[in-house]
DNA sequence: AGTCTATGCTGGTATATACAATCAATGCAA
DNA sequence: TTGCATTGATTGTATATACCAGCATAGACT
């Protein structure tokens, strides 16, 4: 037999529900964050406001309320109160800005030169890059991406044509070729490699450059299935641009950094 | 005046410590994993000998437990007891291989020299990178890596030492900080960004190029919750080295080309 | 007006307790 | 031997309480 003894006066909770009322009250300020109700900076109801809207001790809205900060969403000052972070990270696994985004966010105006766009027949190299027989009729894409007029990445695609037959025919000026892809062709798999180079004559006439000054590149290849849809070289000034890439793992996330 | 009234036998922690109990127990159970003592799989003890041991209410210890399984790092089964979670090494959402790795798979040796390795206040700077105080002590270390004996990459880290404690006594010339941590830490949330830099004097010197040749340099912030895990700097010789990414998403691709 | 102090919020941590839920092992019965 | 119920260990959740620490403000003092 257990000891039945309720020493000073505990409530004995019903549990009418099954979700344990930490839960509940933590369903509860989620909800009223992604419903705009609150807003990043707000402050929550004190854990006291808290306890006595949903009739429970203070000790288990502080649970919840302390869940809630190591996830990220919620920020504590002690003597303070409680505030909905800044942060809400969610959605997009690993993102990575298009071009046109970056210079959008950073208040500038985005513009861009088509230097070439033609189909032709693949090099030995450039089957190579395709991993398709040499000869094949591809997509080659040169584009001048400005910033505010001035040069900021140069942009070199190569695109297998029958994952995208239509990609000539797009206006290059309106729609950068990544944001084309991105809306119209479905993958798999992306490689990225990053290194850095000397620009050299031709393309430090075309960003402005010194010849020898660093530059960033970012060669990206793209799969659907074994198959790869497109390869593209992007050539940015080195200090006057960032590659920004940012990862979250919602829960579960096993592996780390390099 | 407070009204003091312990009502049944309630200890009054004399609080010898400034570090909360909780906080104590959940780094012995830390240590005793990445000590070796703890092996995944094995069983930890119960709360209530947890409980007896540092003389804590089995709440205190329910609380540094649960946390513990929230961060992945344990696992718990009702009626049967807490065990230490399998650590899987990738997730196989987004791998960025560790250099060591890069560097063994060309079928090279990969080597390493301890330039630095010290506690030390934060500076201003510091302090941003990491979101801490100034001052707080944190960890700095700096390693050469070297391939074939070539120097091939520069390793500036900033740890916060709370989520690594051990993280100084590790033999960085057998294991790079980055395997250890991947292998020590969890972590929610990683920001990437990469420029490209001139070497400049320093760099130059350490990495044998010339001072104002290319650099690539990769920019690391890693987060668990909304708290920073560690700052990292990687500069390679920019025609030397490639950072290569591969993101595979079978479903739930948000974002990517660029 | 300016400065200090007391007070009252707020969250941070810890304790003691209670009971529910789950699981493995045990033991009894068919 | 098989099947089922009991039991004990263990975690899950919740309550009531206590005291500490940080912050802001009102009011007292200079």
């Amino acid at each position: 037999m257990h000891k039945t003894e309720a020493t000073p006066e505990m409530k004995t909770p019903t549990r009418i529900s099954q979700i344990p009322l930490s839960r509940q009250i933590k369903d509860f300020i989620l909800e009223g964050i992604s419903s705009g109700d609150l807003s990043p900076g707000d402050r929550i109801p004190s854990e006291a406001e808290l306890a006595k809207h949903f009739s429970a001790s203070r000790m288990t809205v502080n649970r919840a309320v302390s869940e809630l900060t190591v996830e990220g969403r919620l920020s504590r000052v002690q003597g303070l109160g409680t505030f909905v972070a800044e942060f809400k990270p969610l959605a997009p696994l690993f993102e990575v800005r298009s071009i046109a985004q970056e210079v959008v966010e950073q208040g500038k105006t985005h513009s861009s030169v088509l230097l070439e766009a033609e189909c032709e027949p693949a090099t030995k190299q450039e089957a190579g890059r395709l991993e398709v027989e040499t000869g094949t009729e591809i997509f080659k894409l040169q584009v001048l991406h400005l910033s505010d007029g001035r040069p900021i990445q140069i942009e070199v695609r190569l695109v297998v044509p029958k994952f995208a037959p239509l990609f000539l025919e797009q206006d290059f000026t309106t729609i950068t070729p990544s944001d084309y892809l991105q809306k119209n062709v479905l993958f798999s798999e992306v490689e990225h490699k990053v290194d850095a180079v000397s620009a050299g004559e031709e393309i430090g006439q075309l960003l402005e450059i010194e010849k020898n000054a660093p530059c960033l590149r970012l060669v990206r290849r793209t799969w659907i299935g074994n198959e790869i849809i497109t390869y593209v070289q992007l050539i940015h000034p080195g200090e006057a641009f960032r590659f920004t890439g940012r990862f979250t793992g919602p829960q579960n996330v096993k592996a780390m950094p390099c």
